[in-house]
Order: structure tokens, then C-alpha cells, then sequence
DNA sequence: GTCCAGGGAATCA
DNA sequence: TGATTCCATGGA
């Protein structure tokens, strides 16, 4: 559990943790967390001369920066929000918490971790539709299963290039192209030569340099080469800044 | 009642 | 490969 609060030109983070007793141990889970050892602002330099659409919307959403999120939660997290809204996500996902993670508790207040492989793998295909998982509960239990039972090595994808890693996880019941670019993206993982597509991308993309008239028919292989191309090896990032402008603006 | 949500798998051409 | 259809669920 972490706290962050903005206090003037300081940000000040606290919160539980089991080593929080090690000061230099828990500063440096944080700095991985929010990646605060990147230079966000040459990133930012070096898209905003891209084109105005990039500048306007980094301008927009100056603060961004792309979480390093635990593998495994990430991977579940993601299987969750296929073909799924965001409130509905958040709470299976706080009900997975509740009832495979474990108890912590910080300021009076109760919480819950996201459950490891071992913890999930407890819950049968029945006991994730009970949380209200639908058609992804199989997708779920299959990935945990295979993950725990070691037929899947989570730890040998951070030894491969972006498009093994890739491969690899395509083989994982549940993922696809979006959910599998996500992944690489917004955990550990951290790979920024991706280009997550859903219909907010494809709706920003169209708008921006394709002008389709039905935006349905935009396929995602041509929106992947004009990204490729025009992004370059920072794409996933320039996908951050336009999603959340085209989302929020 | 109908539509839609940060898609994927199965099926068929 | 590429296009369709089905898949649970809940809020709008």
C-alpha cells in the first residue's frame, strides 16, 4: 500500500510494505514503480518533434509516465479487460484481492495484494465466474495454471527481444495482440517498441492520419506500419500520450 | 429492450 | 491470412 501526495514542488510517498523497515529498499521499489529513473523529458522532446499531434497531446498530458507493474498482475489484469469496461475491470480485480490475495493493513484501513500464481491457482474455473470473471474465467485459470505448474517461465521473457517475448506470450490462453502489446508495455517488462490498438487508438489514429469515413474499417496492420514508421522505437509511449488526450480531452 | 466496453478464440472462406 | 460470430456481465 502506498500513499503519494504532491506538496509543492515535493512529492512525498509512504506506505506499507514489508521492507519498509529498509528505507534505500522501499525508495528504490518506488523510483522502479513510477520509472523515475527515466528522463521522461528527452522522450518527450524527441516525440514532440514528431509532429503538432504529438506536441498537443504531450502538452495535454505532460505528467504521464508508464508504470513498471508486476508481471503476473499485469498479464491477469489485461486477460480481465478484454471485451470489458474499466469500472467492471477494477472490480474483479479488487475481488480477486479480496479473496486470493493477502490482508495488509495500513493506517486502520484493510487492503489487499494481488495473489501470486501459487495464490490464484487455488481458485477453480467455478470460483472466477462466482467473481463475476464471465467468459475469461477459463482464460484465467488456464494462464495461472500453466504459469504455476512451470510449463510457462515468466522470468526467461525478460531475457528475450520484444518479438520473442511476444511469441511467447501468445501462447498464453487469453492473449492476443492488444492484451499481449499491453503487457510488454505497462509491466516490467517495459517495452516501448509496441503498439497497443484498441478502439480508442483506432478512433485517435483515424482522426489524426487516416480520415477513414468508418473508422471500423481501419485495419489494425495498417495503423501498426503508419505507427512504426512514424514513432518509431518510442511508439508505446507516443500510444500513452495519444490515448489519454483522445480519452480525456 | 438495446448497445457497448482498453478482444480473443473458434470457425470458415 | 482475413472476416464473422460468439462469448458473460453490468451500466447507460
Amino acid at each position: 500500500m502506498l500513499n503519494v501526495e504532491k506538496n509543492g514542488d515535493e512529492i512525498l510517498f509512504d506506505g506499507f510494505d514489508k521492507e519498509a523497515k529498509d528505507i534505500n529498499a522501499f525508495k528504490s521499489k518506488i523510483i522502479k514503480y513510477f520509472d523515475l529513473d527515466r528522463d521522461y523529458s528527452k522522450i518527450k522532446e524527441s516525440l514532440a518533434s514528431i509532429d503538432n499531434n504529438l506536441k498537443n497531446s504531450i502538452e495535454y498530458g505532460e505528467g504521464i509516465r508508464i508504470l513498471n507493474q508486476d508481471l503476473f498482475e499485469t498479464i491477469i489484469s489485461f486477460i480481465i479487460s478484454a471485451n470489458n469496461n474499466i469500472p467492471r475491470i477494477k472490480g474483479i480485480i479488487e475481488r480477486i484481492c479480496k479473496n486470493y490475495g493477502n490482508e495488509i493493513e495500513y493506517k486502520g484501513k484493510k487492503y489487499y495484494t494481488f495473489p501470486t500464481p501459487a495464490e490464484l491457482s487455488k481458485a477453480s474455473v467455478y470460483d472466477l465466474r462466482k467473481l463475476g470473471l464471465g467468459f475469461r474465467d477459463v482464460r484465467v485459470y488456464n494462464t495461472t495454471k500453466k504459469i504455476v505448474n512451470g510449463e510457462f517461465d515468466l522470468n526467461k521473457l525478460y531475457e528475450l527481444n520484444t518479438e520473442e517475448a511476444a511469441n511467447e506470450l501468445l501462447k498464453l490462453d487469453g492473449i492476443g495482440p492488444k492484451v499481449c502489446d499491453c503487457i510488454l508495455l505497462f509491466s516490467d517488462l517495459k517495452r516501448f517498441d509496441v503498439f497497443p490498438i484498441d478502439v480508442w487508438v483506432r478512433r485517435v489514429m483515424n482522426d489524426l492520419y487516416i480520415h477513414n469515413e468508418d473508422e471500423k474499417k481501419v485495419n489494425k496492420k495498417e495503423i501498426k506500419k503508419l505507427a512504426d514508421e512514424k514513432f518509431g522505437a518510442l511508439e508505446g509511449i507516443a500510444q500513452q500520450y495519444l490515448f489519454y488526450w483522445k480519452r480525456e480531452a
